[in-house]
DNA sequence: TAGATCATGTAAGCCGTTACATGATTAG
DNA sequence: CTAATCATGTAACGGCTTACATGATCTA
């Protein structure tokens, strides 16, 4: 059992999902492709942690629907209680950044620039999240406690927002030293 | 030509290291294992981006030190001006805090304390490379502009010391959340 | 005397990406 | 008419981790 294979379990805790929907919805927590995720639903299916429904469709392809089963729900329950991995964090930004002297303020300032781009995407990108667990939401956000359904991802939206706004601050900031 | 061999070529543009140097010096950046390094520093060799000395010790095993060479530096120069990857980030708390109320308070609590001692050792040690620049540098650090060599550092270690103050920002927040 | 540090290297195996494969519907 | 979306799967390859291998000095 790798850490990807208990996160696609933490997504059906929530709902039953397909293959594909998994594959997109893990992908804000965990960068993963379809061609990762289907061998391990069916590793996850054979170890019962995970069953599924085979359900045809006239219009669009076949699929499979799987959801939880209470074996799968006890392994995640003892995954949580054991130490957490470290995070691993690979940019490619950090790298030029620290030869960025090499080339000349106006370079520097084309790198800085489409990576600032990029997080503000992503910024609206967790905006629009939020939005729609406002909407999904029975209470106010701010009154949800642990139990309730939609606690985590509240809680991981608001984690991503302060993070990415730490990146905006220091885009800004370092516009200021190259100019 | 991977990322995390751009990423040795970049610390080579500081100084001269040896492999075991360059392993514990791109923690911070990348994540990578001696067992990668070495076969990688074989490889630029034979592209002629570094070259190297072979340096004998009494005391210590022998060791190969080395340094860019100028056909690295233009490699370095070309590869700073392409798109950048986007970063890669892989957390397994994200993953837990997704499904966090399938446990109790305290155990969630648990979970979170040990990141949080986690981000406090890092800040720390951010904190102590900012002292050491500060003590290296010739100029006050705030001065420093992008072709001083201390320069790609300083920002870096800026970079880090906002993200991880927004980890530690949430990690208090969620403390009132689980009360 | 056990473990950490310095120092380099190889081998096996898992993790993750890219590419191959199929095929219907819908939107631009 | 082309591209995107839905939907599942396998194969090949490159990236990364763990383990194997060696060996001296220094610290607790």
């Amino acid at each position: 059992m790798n850490t990807l294979s208990y996160g696609l379990l933490s997504l059906l805790t929530r709902n039953s999902r397909t293959g594909y929907e998994l594959t997109q919805n893990i992908q804000p927590f965990w960068q993963a492709k379809h061609s990762q995720i289907y061998p391990l639903l069916a590793q996850l299916e054979q170890k019962g942690y995970v069953e599924f429904v085979h359900v045809p469709q006239s219009d669009k392809p076949d699929k499979k629907v799987y959801s939880l089963t209470d074996n799968g729900r006890e392994a995640l329950q003892q995954w949580i209680a054991q130490p957490t991995d470290e995070p691993v964090v690979r940019d490619e930004l950090a790298l030029k950044v620290f030869c960025i002297g090499l080339v000349n303020k106006e370079q520097a300032l084309k790198v800085l620039h489409e990576r600032e781009v990029y997080y503000q995407k992503k910024k609206e990108k967790f905006a629009q999240s939020f939005e729609r667990i406002k909407q999904d939401s029975v209470k106010p956000l701010e009154e949800l406690e642990i139990h309730d359904p939609l606690f985590g991802l509240y809680v991981l939206i608001q984690k991503a927002t302060l993070k990415i706004d730490a990146d905006l601050v220091w885009c800004e900031w370092m516009k200021t030293k190259l100019k």
